[in-house]
DNA sequence: ACCTATCGTTTGTCAGACAACCTATCTTCG
DNA sequence: CGAAGATAGGTTGTCTGACAAACGATAGGT
């Protein structure tokens, strides 16, 4: 909790900031696109990511995938079926705990990936398209360190937020 | 399309980017931060934009305050209701256009979306806090600019993209 | 052998996104 | 002026994705 205490700055920055607004204009893009690029892919971007973590790193089980991607492990559960009914991982289970489930990628689920990676990395620069070149780069990495960052400080603890009214006390001249 | 056409350069980055990942999680956090920030603003973070724009801009009808945020209009509809309700913008009829309504801010509107944006720049410094100060001015500066791109640019046109699968052609060994 | 915690799965509920339709009004043309 | 099409705003219904709760199976401890 090093890092600049936020309690402290009231920042009062230029008034068109809009961050939540931009952000969400350019998921939104991004989704659109990749949606429409790996829609053969089971579960789109959903199935991409999985994909790509089962892939890239050494994950133990299912559980430990939802957590990685900070998502609902009921959604796992079907979309690791299709993507293993569609060749790309298989679902084996622990042999030192046969409650959990290894998930492992197969060679057509890395070939997959590979054209996949290909493809969104592709996309990405095209939705980026209105940052010139190296900033898009900077965006990219600057996000993904936002990310890990609040990734790895799970909890939304912030003892900063004092929870009252942004409505003033009503007694305007109205 | 003088941007650096994007078809050409096939990109291989290193693999752990995730950017769509990263970005659905940064706004994951920002959302819940300004939600229960904006709790008190009748639609939250949905009000709080509107709100904005209705103050900072002059935005002439509902149908092109849509236009502006990128939201669909059945929305806007029950969040300037409540709005309005609230007391913090007003619906007038449009003298020229007796179809149209203008919609204008009170100044309890205005003071309330001055207290907003000054929690929510603050809640946005707790979300970016994995971040050097200096760095999350360039992360929000790129992605406004990012952004208006991509809104300044609707149609999601791309001759890029050949739909074809993914997949590899399934004569793998399997 | 029991009791409790955990893994994966299934089910149900809820909110937000979006399309289709409706009414009132404007514009154009005869 | 009057009819026809276009447009602004509003209403309704449908669909999808997120999430909580409950369940069966298994592990670990006593």
């Amino acid at each position: 909790m090093s890092v600049t205490d936020p309690c402290e700055l009231p920042a009062d920055r230029k008034r068109g900031s809009n961050f939540g607004w931009s952000l969400g204009m350019v998921l939104r893009r991004w989704h659109e696109r990749v949606e429409e690029l790996l829609k053969d892919l089971p579960h789109g971007s959903r199935g991409y990511h999985i994909l790509a973590v089962v892939v890239h790193e050494e994950v133990p089980t299912q559980g430990a995938l939802a957590a990685r991607l900070a998502i609902d492990r009921s959604v796992l559960t079907y979309v690791i079926d299709d993507l293993a009914n569609a060749g790309l991982i298989e679902r084996r289970p622990d042999p030192q705990d046969r409650r959990a489930r290894r998930v492992v990628a197969t060679e057509r689920g890395r070939q997959t990936l590979a054209e996949a990676e290909r493809r969104v990395a592709h996309a990405e620069d095209h939705v980026l398209g209105g940052l010139p070149e190296e900033q898009r780069e900077v965006f990219r990495d600057l996000a993904a360190r936002a990310a890990e960052a609040i990734h790895a400080a799970a909890p939304a603890t912030d003892p900063c937020v004092a929870v009252q009214s942004v409505l003033p006390p009503a007694d305007q001249s109205g």
